[in-house]
RNA sequence: CGGGGUGUGGCGCAGUUUGGCAGCGCGCGUGGUUUGGGACCAUGAGGUCGGAGGUUCGAAUCCUCUCACCCCGACCA
């Protein structure tokens, strides 16, 4: 089969204009409507039984370290906001403000949450007295609000679903270690779950998190070599205990100020998901979080036997795999590609010849590799192969990544490379923010991260020549 | 918020330059024939042409205002 042989003709390919592409997508795979609310959008039970996936494999991850979830309200009143003095400053240009209540004017005007920390620090400074209330390990499914001016389904709307954790810890040490174990967490969902590779590292001070002692990020490289940060984890340090009085007593009975951390994900990564793993035949979904798994289409359905085969056939495999049986009266091509465009990862077809033959026809999403398998080893080989599948799409990933991923030596190298072979650009960088600033101005990208995995690519600083502090992940970014 | 583009049945579009019966393809309903890569025949339903105002005997078409969406920038998960 040619590579990325476009079957579908109703999804613009992506090398012609990936934009429209990834939104081809977004609707032909109905996983979103556009809602009459500008920025928002409907997210529809295919794309919501992905996040509900997704949900589930972070849910257990943080259940498992210990987290506990609450809900916290959607409003904010102005003065709690204002509380932190960077916090306010970085999130009031885009926070949506109600400010009547039915007819009634408010008294103080409410923010529709950006984010949570206020709340979470209001309600901290309540509830924790003691070192024996330490530490608070909280998270919060919700839905968040800010008012970007330009929207993208699931890459930035107004209104959008995550999680954020907010926890609160004794010791600086401690606090650090949180944000670590939530940012390996954020990686392994990313790497085994969705099958994105990512660089794990943290962001510069101007790309940090507003109010945040240290910002750290998964980040992940789109096929158009445009980069997408996937999972923050921040370190506030004692800052936001400062600012709300959130203080316990500790063993010596002396007052201390707790040391706090949030961390989040969003829906944003099923952008990435589309972006990593689609092709022109529409969604590819890892096996890890597809709603469905295996699709089975019967041919020749009015044939004798092949109904009762395929009901068969559902029942054997929904024991091992998230399983659909697609009986409808549509043609069998009309169904492959319907399946192909939803990124079903296995296809399953039965027909009449098969039957005597006692066997399946399994075809992968990724490749299209027909493979035939024996009904009597079907449960073991579907499980095989989707394991398989989930393994590849990671490696596919981890290749384009790396063959997208460059060094560069001098800011000429920089703007061409960015110019001609969009990717991951990997530099020295002397630490200073107005060589950040001037690389940003000059080539368009941001740094992305300063990895943990560090090299020494050369001894002075890109932009300025000077020493070299860093090395730096540069990329447009989404 | 700056630049560009688009709004016509559920979806994709033509018609707008030069004002004159609201069209096409897909999809949808019904009946039938089909079924290994988006089937075919017959028949039927579905529209205040994004909205408001204006010009005109007459506006999808011209003018003014406005709203929404898409793309490219600046800002952001």
């Amino acid at each position: 089969m040619a590579k990325d042989k476009k079957l579908v003709q109703e999804i613009t390919s992506m090398e012609v204009d990936f934009p429209q592409w990834y939104t081809d997508i977004v609707k032909k795979a109905e996983l979103i409507d556009y809602s009459s609310v500008r920025g928002c959008m409907v997210i529809q039970p295919y794309g919501f039984a992905i996040w509900e996936h997704i949900k589930s494999q972070l849910d257990k991850r943080f259940k498992e370290t210990g987290h506990q979830n609450v809900y916290m309200p959607m409003f904010i009143p102005e003065s709690l906001l204002q509380k932190e003095k960077s916090h306010v400053e970085g999130f009031a240009p885009e926070v949506a403000w109600v400010t009547h209540g039915g007819s009634e004017k408010l008294t103080e005007r409410l923010c529709v949450r950006p984010t949570s920390e206020t709340l979470f620090c209001e309600h901290y400074s309540n509830v924790i007295q003691s070192y024996r209330d330490l530490p608070k390990l909280y998270n919060q499914w919700c839905s968040v609000v800010r008012w970007e001016k330009t929207t993208r389904p699931f890459l930035r709307t107004l209104e959008f679903l995550w999680q954020e954790g907010h926890t609160a810890h004794a010791t600086a040490e401690e606090a650090e270690e949180e944000t670590i174990r939530m940012l390996n967490i954020y990686a392994e969902v990313c790497e085994k779950v969705l099958a994105i590779p990512v660089v794990k590292g943290r962001k510069t001070e101007k790309e940090k998190f507003a109010g945040a002692h240290a910002t750290y990020t998964v980040e992940s490289l789109m096929h158009d070599g445009k980069a997408l940060q996937s999972g923050t984890s921040h370190n506030f340090g004692d800052g936001f205990a400062r600012a709300f009085g959130i203080q316990y007593t500790d063993k010596n009975n002396e007052l201390q100020y707790v040391h706090q951390t949030s961390w989040g994900m969003t829906t944003r990564v099923i952008g990435a998901i589309i972006m990593v793993h689609g092709d022109n035949s529409g969604l590819v979904l890892p096996p890890a979080i597809a709603p469905t798994q295996l699709v089975i289409i019967p041919i020749a359905a009015h044939k004798e036997g092949v109904q009762e085969k395929v009901n068969e056939l559902e029942e054997r495999l929904s024991k091992v795999a998230r399983v659909k049986l697609d009986d409808s009266d549509k043609k069998p091509g009309w169904k492959f590609s319907e399946y192909e465009m939803k990124g079903v990862p296995l296809r399953l077809e039965v027909g009449p010849r098969d039957i005597e033959k006692n066997q399946v026809i399994l075809v992968r999403r990724d490749t299209r590799e027909k493979i035939f398998v024996s009904m009597d080893e079907l449960e073991t080989k579907v499980v095989e192969i989707l394991e398989q599948f989930q393994n590849d799409l990671l490696e596919k990933a981890r290749k384009h990544r790396d063959a997208h991923t460059y060094v560069v030596q001098s800011m000429g190298e920089f703007k061409k490379v960015l110019n001609e072979k969009p990717g991951f650009i990997k530099t020295m960088w002397c630490g200073d923010e107005a060589c950040e600033k001037e690389i940003k101005e000059e080539t368009g990208a941001t740094a992305r991260c300063i990895p943990f995995e560090q090299e020494n690519l050369s001894d002075h600083c890109v932009c300025c020549g000077k020493e070299a502090k860093h090395m730096v992940y540069w990329g447009k970014a989404y």
